[in-house]
DNA sequence: TATTGTTATACTCTATAACTATA
DNA sequence: TATAGTTATAGAGTATAACAATA
């Protein structure tokens, strides 16, 4: 895709999906055996980032359906990475928070996991990361939008 | 993510990993029932910017496995979007290439199935856009190494 | 033997619909 | 009634292993 074909919105909506497909299938192909699933290191970062909240409130933030992360968390909370209490004043909803094995996951293992894109945006010169760090911020607006 | 957590290589893979496993949900999201998904979309999508090619030269560029693309060119086939035709000199390829059909809906339907993504990059402002074509080609660097 | 592609199988990711419990 | 979350179910997406056909 050269810079010729994304001029128009279209045509650059259309190279921008292709780039975030394929980067996607390669984050997701990274996956080591005994580690977490790509889905998984998400709501973990996340929750690293955030603190503590709700299965809703993940949810929410990951831009999945409930249900969705209802199965992500009963993997993580049976891998002993996140934990459930009651929330104090409303029993409908429940408090998600990393465990200290879950927040050393993010820390190490994790950071381990992302090694092939950390090698890669490491090999870049400067301008090109001051440009995904540019693009970083415009896709989460359009993310949220 | 705010600018602050992406001035490391580590920060920065981190905060682009969430970026495009959220905007990749984004986009599969936008499906529409009576169109092709987003896979499929991608594979058509090559095949009009490069031309009829082999199963396995679309598969390497839409960086899958064979097995993978097998399948998705079986579903587009029996929708009619592409058709297969014999290699001339090598009896085990086969190649690959648009219908009419397959052509039109790259060219019209899958126009308005992206009706998400680039209406929400026609509402940016202009210096956005300049930053996302060039993410774009650092991505695809990534991708590609 | 090496290459191209398919078949068989299984797992991850995600959604919608229907349900339960609580507010 | 409305909200938070789960269960049930189904479909999309992808991989590895084993196979068939051809080079």
């Amino acid at each position: 895709m050269t810079r010729a074909e994304t001029r128009t919105s279209g045509g650059l909506a259309g190279a921008l999906r292709l780039s975030v497909v394929r980067l996607n299938r390669r984050l997701r192909s990274q996956r080591a055996d005994t580690s977490v699933t790509l889905t998984q290191v998400a709501a973990l970062s996340t929750l690293r980032h955030h603190g503590r909240m709700s299965p809703g409130a993940l949810a929410a933030h990951e831009k999945v359906q409930p249900p969705s992360m209802t199965r992500v968390l009963a993997a993580l909370e049976e891998r002993g990475l996140v934990t459930r209490r009651a929330h104090p004043h409303d029993r409908r909803q429940a408090i998600v928070e990393l465990t200290d094995v879950g927040t050393k996951i993010v820390d190490e293992e994790v950071r381990a996991r992302e090694a092939w894109l950390c090698q890669r945006i490491q090999g870049i010169p400067e301008q090109d990361r001051q440009t995904l760090r540019a693009a970083v911020e415009v896709i989460n607006r359009i993310v949220e939008s």
